[in-house]
DNA sequence: ATAAAGTATGAAACGCGTTTCAGCGCAAGA
DNA sequence: TCTTGCGCTGAAACGCGTTTCATACTTTAT
């Protein structure tokens, strides 16, 4: 492989002046700036990327560490975060977890190793205290509600949301209602549930345990609560779920057990993916793709900003 | 920042040593071992990775170049190689083209700069030329038939698959017959499109090109395809549809269109996303997951092997 | 007891580009 | 005419871990 110096060496000038012609350096006159680069272009010479990377302690390389990437919330974050950076001449290094914390320490451990200028974490496991103690090594941004922690971060008000959709619901006469949800853990399904625990205590209603569904992330998760709604003597009216996949799971299966939507069981889903606006289903949009971008610049700027995005409420015929 | 000449000067041994404690190598007393280990804790101590990817000159990453990231197809695939990568502690960089063939150039001229010890090709808009010649860099596996070129490659016979299809309609009375594609260009695109020329000429029909609907990748292509059909006055009776979210749009698009499925217009998919299950979209499942498992490896292998992976007709009720 | 083989360890070279610092030449301002 | 100061260059140091080679000390085999 030919190096820096031989191109030196051939060029009849010093390392230091090859260097500048490589990085556009003013300061070069520009006959030997042509000379330099055509002797590069004679000896096919091209930069160690890796030498660059330790020379200037940077890779301009981001990691963005996420529970699954075959997941339409997920990649369509991940196509936000990834358009940014290819705008800004950044390589994303893509780090699948499955919510296993060590997974997570792994990436952020990139950050210590100067693999990578930044982290974006769009779903986490890990503690606050391991985000934080990594931001020493470099910036780190999250997609969730931070509160006063000084992390940087991009999110939607989960419990606002939620709870617009419950008064939707109850407004068209819906009460005995339950929901989906991922995990139990998280900060968005926290705001989740807390908004639903608030409603069920304005409401008088029990706190039916058997009507949260959790795990739910996959149109497959949503023929398994079809399974056990079928199963209950006292079933809800009406289901905030997690996303459209799963609302979308859920329509289907209903129809397939004979049950009508939003007749029988009325669905709220989020995100509003394409195809919820096709099978109809009543959703609450979330500017994935805006938070992905927002994540990518926010991982590049100096302070740690927090920047809250808008959710919006799209009615369709599944409630 | 401490490096390995702080560890062991502290350590009071060479720097050798610390490398062959970091490295696992045998040939270190026990002793001195625990010593350097020790002092890499108290000195909480990282190694610069991008100085071992210079010394070692490999990184452990994989460059993989798809035309989009949200797309379920792309995403399945992705999550193959994913799991892979995971095994084998590989690292994966994704570049995102948009079928830019420029995109395409740097992501496999970061086999050039050593950024990346391989690159997967999902999907291409470059020539075999441009492939071939970046080979010299390091391997390049693609996810499509190579022929008698000498690249890694895992595929699906897609004429087969296509022609499958086809006989299946046609003995189920279906004469007319149309398709969607994604683009007309590509390897496997081609193979469908000469399996449906074929089939053309075997029935003595007249090749109807408005039948073919070009640019057909999601969801919302699909409700395109409706809106076009609905204009037409020869309409076909069935379509073979790129995938099955395009597939589902369609009958979606369909069913607000008035037009029934299968009576008016049969359909097959490609994929077997679980949706298309869901909305009984009879449909061809290609090993998606598989293939990208297998492309991981592919870039991982010595010889450049060719892998054929089978589809598999699954029979619902959209035909 | 002695050669042969294996175990341990350090010095130095190597991979390679960037950047700082010193210095020279020439032009503009005093 | 003398001083600044900008334009342009190169030597050398720097970022940092790996690996080769030589060397010295132990064991094991003969």
């Amino acid at each position: 492989m030919t190096n820096i110096r031989d191109i030196a060496k051939k060029a009849g000038v010093s390392v230091s002046t090859v260097s500048r012609v490589l990085n556009h350096h003013p300061y070069v006159k520009e006959e030997k700036r042509r000379l330099v680069e055509q002797v590069i272009h004679e000896l096919n010479y091209e930069q160690n990327i890796n030498a660059v990377h330790l020379s200037k302690g940077k890779t301009n390389m981001i990691a963005v560490v996420l529970p699954f990437i075959n997941h339409p919330y997920f990649s369509l974050l991940l196509e936000g975060v990834a358009s940014q950076a290819l705008e800004k001449q950044y390589q994303l290094v893509i780090c699948q977890t499955n919510y296993d914390v060590q997974k997570e320490e792994e990436a952020l451990h990139m950050l210590k190793t100067k693999q990578v200028d930044g982290v974006i974490i769009c779903s986490r496991a890990s503690s606050w205290s391991t985000i934080e103690h990594y931001q020493q090594y470099g910036p780190i941004a999250v997609c969730e509600n931070v509160q006063n922690r000084s992390i940087r971060s991009v999110y939607v008000d989960h419990y606002a949301a939620f709870k617009q959709a419950l008064m939707y619901l109850k407004e068209k006469g819906y009460t005995d209602i339950g929901y989906c949800i991922g995990r139990m853990t998280g900060t968005n399904s926290l705001q989740r549930q807390q908004a639903y625990k608030e409603y069920v205590e304005r409401i008088n209603q029990p706190y039916h345990p058997e009507w949260v569904f959790q795990g739910c992330l996959n149109v497959t998760d949503g023929e398994k609560v079809v399974g056990k709604l079928v199963q209950m003597k006292n079933r809800p009216q009406a289901l905030l779920v997690t996303n459209d996949q799963v609302a979308i799971g859920i329509k289907a299966q209903c129809e397939q057990a004979g049950m009508s939507v939003p007749g029988d069981l009325a669905i709220i889903g989020f995100d509003n993916h394409p195809l919820s606006s096709y099978l109809q289903i009543t959703t609450i949009e979330l500017p994935l793709k805006e938070m992905g971008e927002t994540l990518f610049t926010l991982v590049g700027s100096k302070d740690p900003q927090k920047i809250e995005l808008p959710f919006r409420f799209i009615e369709r015929k599944s409630v």
